[in-house]
DNA sequence: GTTGATTAGTTCAGGGGGTTAACATATCCC
DNA sequence: GGGATATGTTAACCCCCTGAACTAATCAAC
């Protein structure tokens, strides 16, 4: 397929260097991606390298701390014990910041994706600036990193708005005031670059990250914190479009000429499957064009009642969440027949909503999907909890060393 | 994620010898996608390899009569003048094969992209069969693309239905019976391969291809020659989905609880902004579920004549097409929300009608939009006549050769 | 014209890195 | 204990890019 001219990273000269540097991630990637410790032979026979190559290799990525050995060689009945190789834990370490309008978090994680260190702290209105308690938490976070004698490759921050993925700078959050976060973070981390990404995003990325080889290979991750976000992997890469500004999915219209939106539209999918739709739909009707204000925490408090209420089988909510779940389906119907994808993950507000969003997601599914009958994607709840998104900045900080581990190794 | 050092298939393992299928598809692109004749010395310049080694590959693909010389030296000032080089148009030749409902094409492309044969025949019911028609044709090309000396690289065939990516050889084709049409032409082009691709992705490649460096980076290209299809060009990219059921723009829901689809679905966008839907409006209103057999060739005959009379300023035209370019736009907006695409194409039998659809449709993204205010993406008719699917089709086989020369070079 | 500056293209030694083939190593099984 | 078998390493070989020197062809200025 045509790649357009001198755009695409396929475009750089390739020398003898660039055949190790690929080699090199064939071989992390297979250590990164086995079930179990795996030994040279097996990486060599899974990646089509030699064996020869795949000891050069090997050294290499664990003098750089990428690989370890472990203890013992393992018996595999006849010939010669292999020995395992593993991901090693000590080397390069990922930094994700989840700032949201409610809460704010950071996490580490190593090279196995094991979690190292974890904050979080919720964010009261008039309290400590977003800006300062984030970079407090920052600089607390990587002197402990330091004490874990983790080196960090980098950092990311997940913020629930726009991002320029050009500049990877520029921030445009409609809920929040970003302000200054950046630069603080970047003293907090004495001016290493922070990639800056929408938290959707970077949750589909920690769900895939959490699925490791079961992870779908296209899929759409909802996320409902504030609006309606979704990010899209497709082809198992990271979807950003143009601007960045992918996975609106808030604001595709279900009912043309439904309810009135703040964005200036209507019948918008957050009007009806928003977290504030759904709390409206439990309250008496008002009159049409009343729009009530929402007393502060209403947000932060309601997801967590709604489970419990529709658990214990109140027909109000139950009720809500068909309709909610009814224009999901719509929804998702259309960016299904558009992506043909494999999978729609149910995460932020709507994860623990799932058990009832399902079934009248399914059923639109079955209605508006080409070729529902044939096959159906998958619909699910989301594996993580709340800080997805600051997971997922963490880990595709080690995406990056993983991807590419010559670059991390150079210098 | 970020993208591995080499294009290639990034599972491959990397040897010396991929480095230099790498730069000669670097080489090679740098001269298919310059204005005018290139030198040695600007492609070094421009791909980031060095004289010598740039010298050396374009000495293969001249080889390889990929790339030739032109005849005389071009003076450029002070220094020895330098040769240009040129794809080679002597080369390999790509056949491109477009099955429709209505209509049958075959056209040959070269390296450079000019059409070198170009055929299509109507299909008239109860006429000769597909099949036997289609390889016929297939068989008189394949002799003239000998007579021109070029040599065959591959034949893609462009079907308005589902494919099946993974084997690229299963199809469903509701609108038309397809069965025999591929082991046909595989008779007729002596057992080599064809690549069967839906014809609404092969469009959309047409387009890219046609634009060249203007070409945008994703894009949706509607499509709508039986019912409302799209091809997907995502980051450069064809993008096909899980089952290559990709793009089935049709079938999005534009009005929930609106007009019956023959999917069993309702309020299709195929029910508002289809050739039949547009005709259907033109027609007095018949009693709701009252669906009328279309006369044999309707289908055919009306998109001209849509034109015709929108220009001559219809009023029940121009009402039916502002209809149409309604749902279109709300379709598209949610489609643009979720991928944030740098332009829709409209193509097929909307691109003639693109005059009349263009307002509504930016009319509704203007308040449907995400960021429509700050930047809202170029909605055009494609610049390719009937033929971009046969024309897409040629194209893609080329872009095999064009992206990976060496493979072509091997045998 | 001759000479120097400038740019285009080629030649060749050097080095990186993968492959193949042989060898060393460590276990199982008879 | 001696083969069979599988793992890991070593060394000769080949590919292909780089860098530097060299040749080639033009312009410009004396």
């Amino acid at each position: 397929m045509v790649q357009p001219p001198f755009i695409h990273h396929g475009d750089a000269p390739a020398r003898t260097g660039s055949v190790r540097a690929h080699n090199l991630g064939l071989v992390l990637r297979a250590v990164a991606f086995a079930d179990a410790p795996i030994s040279r032979a097996s990486v060599a026979a899974r990646t089509g390298l030699t064996r020869a190559s795949v000891s050069a290799l090997v050294e290499t990525l664990i003098d750089g701390r990428l690989v370890r050995e472990t203890g013992a060689p393992t018996r595999n009945g006849v010939g010669r014990p292999s020995t395992g190789l593993v991901l090693d834990a000590t080397g390069p370490a990922g930094l994700g910041i989840e700032l949201n309008v409610e809460h704010v978090s950071v996490c580490v994680a190593d090279l196995t994706g094991a979690v190292r260190v974890r904050r979080s702290a919720a964010l009261a209105d008039g309290g400590v600036p977003r800006a300062e308690l984030l970079a407090a938490m920052t600089r607390e976070v990587v002197a402990e990193v330091e004490s874990l004698a983790l080196t960090l490759s980098g950092a990311a921050l997940a913020v629930p708005g726009l991002v320029d993925p050009s500049s990877g700078e520029l921030v445009v959050t409609p809920n929040l005031d970003a302000a200054g976060v950046r630069s603080a973070l970047v003293a907090a981390l004495d001016g290493r670059p922070i990639l800056v990404e929408n938290e959707a995003t970077l949750a589909a990325r920690a769900e895939q990250r959490a699925l490791g080889a079961a992870a779908p290979r296209s899929f759409l991750q909802v996320s409902g914190e504030v609006g309606i976000g979704a990010g899209l992997v497709l082809d198992g890469q990271v979807y950003r479009g143009r601007h960045g500004w992918s996975g609106e999915l808030g604001h595709v219209t279900v009912w043309p000429g439904g309810r009135a939106c703040g964005c200036g539209s209507d019948g918008c999918l957050e009007q009806y499957a928003g977290v504030r739709a759904i709390a409206r739909a439990l309250a008496p009707p008002e009159p049409a064009g009343f729009v009530p204000a929402e007393p502060a925490g209403l947000v932060a408090a309601e997801p967590a009642g709604f489970a419990a209420r529709a658990a214990a089988g109140d027909p109000a909510m139950l009720a809500a969440l068909g309709e909610a779940g009814e224009a999901l389906g719509i929804a998702l119907a259309g960016a299904l027949n558009l992506l043909d994808l494999d999978a729609v993950v149910l995460g932020g507000a709507h994860a623990e909503l799932a058990p009832w969003l399902v079934e009248p997601i399914e059923a639109q599914l079955s209605r508006r999907l080409v070729g529902a009958a044939v096959s159906r994607p998958a619909v699910r709840a989301s594996v993580l909890g709340a800080d997805a998104a600051a997971l997922g900045a963490a880990w595709s900080v080690l995406d990056r060393v993983l991807d590419d581990p010559a670059g991390w190794l150079a210098p």
